[in-house]
DNA sequence: GAACTCAGTTAATAACCATTAACTTAGCAT
DNA sequence: ATGCTAAGTTAATGGTTATTAACTGAGTTC
């Protein structure tokens, strides 16, 4: 789109604000956005205090930079998902596997998602929620087209607790400092998702 | 076992701190506990301000009151779904019956468990977790007891899964807004759980 | 290489807020 | 009735913190 002008200047901000953005994560998570300070948030990206406001106009916009991406990211994940062009029940197969590979790669970011969603601004707050339901239309529509006698809110409260079900380990590990299985989770967690959503 | 006074002083003691605990619990889910003020919190109760601490030792200790209580509230409620004596599929449904009114009926209280359990005193954290841990391990029994050939870290890890899956619905209705159908929810959520849990 | 841009720094500034102090008053016991 | 207890009030107090100001210096441009 925009053109870049590659200097090492621009390259060198650029890698700031990804670290300002991942050690943001890291701390959101674990203190939540209230018990962060603009201070915390610059020095685990090296700069001190006030540097951030060189990246992002204040704290509540570097929140929604984090949650706006992962979102996004969210939601173009399934979009891949549905555009693979896999019979139905494939497809749904693939939309769970995504997202058990989203929340087990960034549990950070799911916790921050559910957990700080309120402390973003008016705008940023109407951005994610566009993308989250844009995101779940998805998983609805599909499940649609899989059992067509279910009505839609019945698939959006099965898709939510779907979610639920995946986003649980980055709570678990949260809570209990319990690290799960590593990769054995996964396919714990799919085989939950898929009898879940299967009815019986 | 300690004697009542009951006098009209006491009476109203006692009913300032619940209406304290409860508003606290509304709160601490809608804005998170450092997004409370003790002023926010004594007007809600109808005081304002200091007079939180004729009840409390301190916002903390609010919180820490808050949340034991709702781990004592959900071990005593699992243990007396062990207790009735059924078969251990009757049990595990009595468990996710048990699980989901908790959860359809305190949806607060559920949130500010799992948002706010970091901001509790090291003491009070302690006695969440241990509270919490024998709860689990209720379920982890019981499912042991119903499919002998899962592991106790795959055990955990399902009702772990079954706790998110299940109280996904104070996160959806905090998120969007969205009343889940009343009672329509409740089916819904204890079949997928039952599912989910099943194996295939 | 001279002018400029801009990411960084450290020092204000201004709220906000948890907690404590000092005081007031309604209820309880003798 | 009278003194005491304790829940409540409004004013400090002290610390934290988001944001802005003023300044510095390395990298970029011409």
């Amino acid at each position: 789109m925009s053109e870049s002008p590659a200097t090492a200047r621009t390259q060198a901000k650029a890698n700031r604000r990804t670290v300002l953005l991942d050690s943001a994560a890291a701390l959101f998570a674990q203190r939540g956005f209230n018990g962060v300070s603009i201070e915390d948030l610059g020095s685990a990206a090296g700069v001190s205090g006030p540097a951030v406001y060189r990246h992002f106009s204040g704290k509540q916009a570097l929140l929604g930079a984090l949650l706006v991406g992962v979102s996004e990211d969210l939601l173009a994940g399934g979009r891949a998902a549905l555009a693979a062009g896999h019979d139905d029940a494939a497809t749904l197969r693939a939309l769970v596997a995504f997202h058990v590979d989203f929340a087990l790669s960034k549990p950070d970011v799911i916790r921050v998602q559910d957990r700080d969603f309120d402390s973003l601004s008016t705008e940023d707050r109407r951005q994610v929620r566009i993308l989250q339901r844009a995101y779940v239309e998805l998983w609805v529509e599909v499940l649609g087209r899989l059992y067509p006698d279910r009505g839609a809110d019945m698939r959006r409260l099965q898709a939510h607790a779907v979610f639920g079900l995946i986003n649980s380990t980055p709570h678990s590990v949260a809570l209990h400092g319990r690290r799960p299985g590593a990769s054995g989770a996964r396919p714990v967690l799919e085989a939950m998702a898929w009898n879940g959503l299967a009815g019986s």
